[in-house]
DNA sequence: ATTATCTATAGATCTATAGATAATGC
DNA sequence: ATTATCTATAGATCTATAGATAATGC
């Protein structure tokens, strides 16, 4: 029952995925490495051959996450050639993406728990924060880089905060309300640019 | 070892409020009900007295939690004459804030663990929301109630979720520069109404 | 021979309950 | 007598490890 060092490998970036996508959608701790394993198909016993503690999955798959979030809106941005940034707040905003934990946003999903969590999380998270606001003000319109820049991370915090208020109620109109509200603030910040 | 009625109801309140405070600063799976219960001075077996499970304290400490953000932004509205807006943008995006976690912004704090909890939580919080973005409506400058009120959540969602993004990071500079980012944005976006 | 897997389990932690105790309030 | 407290513990769950098993790779 060994397997070879190519399939420890996919195994590996495999259970990063599932995990990440296990966290988006449960919370962090809200799943155990029992389930966690369960669903990547593999015995509990040899999580603790691919990652020394629960804590040091945690770290990985929130970098991650954040990664994954940059290279989500970054090729929403580059989707479309007339108003690219207006469509991606649409799509990001869109209800489709409020009921879409496991697959959405890691930031709308997991934002608030990091300040519960570790250095070594915050510290596997800070690079790739630093990439998605450089990667993000590479696509938006503005004047200089250090605006544009402003203008990323002003934009990212509206929408993750847009997103994580509109699943706090069971009230579709308020949840709703939320969505167009931010939708319509965003876009007319980058407007203003 | 019996106490006056007097003293459940206040004991009661102490437990919400010590809840609340705990919760924020460790989250909601991050602190339990053994800790809670020294934590507010009270041995483990006397919280089934006041409540039925630990959900039911979740429920009542996200409503409160909630309420608390409605009555701290209403007050820093109206504690300035000259600016109040602004002036209350830049105590919700200050490093005091961004540090103290117990007594800070529940939306902020919580907000993200919201999505992975259950309908009562969900029911719980909508009235206190609902509330919070009227009176923080009242306290705007702007044309029409509804304006104010779209106002009033996208300032709500940039805000918290500034204060996400700026509690993700053990990087100092990028921690100031979210703040920053963040507030210069909403301030613009106040001023353009 | 090495190494990654599996099952089984230790040990810690967490929610909730049982039963005894003592102060309140009719 | 009622009721809220306390200590002790049941039962579930969760992280991590031990030891046996079997396939890989030198």
């Amino acid at each position: 029952m060994r397997i070879s060092r190519e399939k420890v490998a996919e195994n590996r970036e495999r259970l990063i995925q599932v995990a990440t996508d296990q966290f988006r959608e449960h919370g962090i701790d809200g799943i155990g490495v029992a389930d966690l394993m369960k669903e990547a198909g593999m015995s509990l016993g040899s999580f603790y051959g691919y990652f020394d503690s629960k804590e040091h999955l945690v770290s990985e798959c929130c970098a991650h996450a954040v990664a994954d979030v940059k290279e989500k809106i970054t090729s929403a941005f580059s989707r479309s050639l007339t108003n690219p940034v207006e469509k991606t707040v649409d799509e990001y905003l869109s209800t489709a993406h409020r009921d879409e934990l496991a697959k959405g946003c890691g930031l709308a999903a997991l934002g608030s728990e990091f300040a519960h969590k570790t250095e070594a999380v915050h510290a596997a998270a800070t690079p790739e924060l630093i990439s998605l606001f450089d990667e993000m003000a590479r696509s938006l319109p503005g004047s200089s880089r250090k605006k544009k820049r402003e203008q990323s991370i002003a934009m990212m915090a509206s929408l993750m905060g847009g997103l994580i208020l509109s699943r706090m109620t069971d009230d579709a109109k308020l949840s709703q309300d939320i969505l167009e509200a931010v939708k319509s603030s965003v876009k007319s910040s980058v407007r203003a640019c």
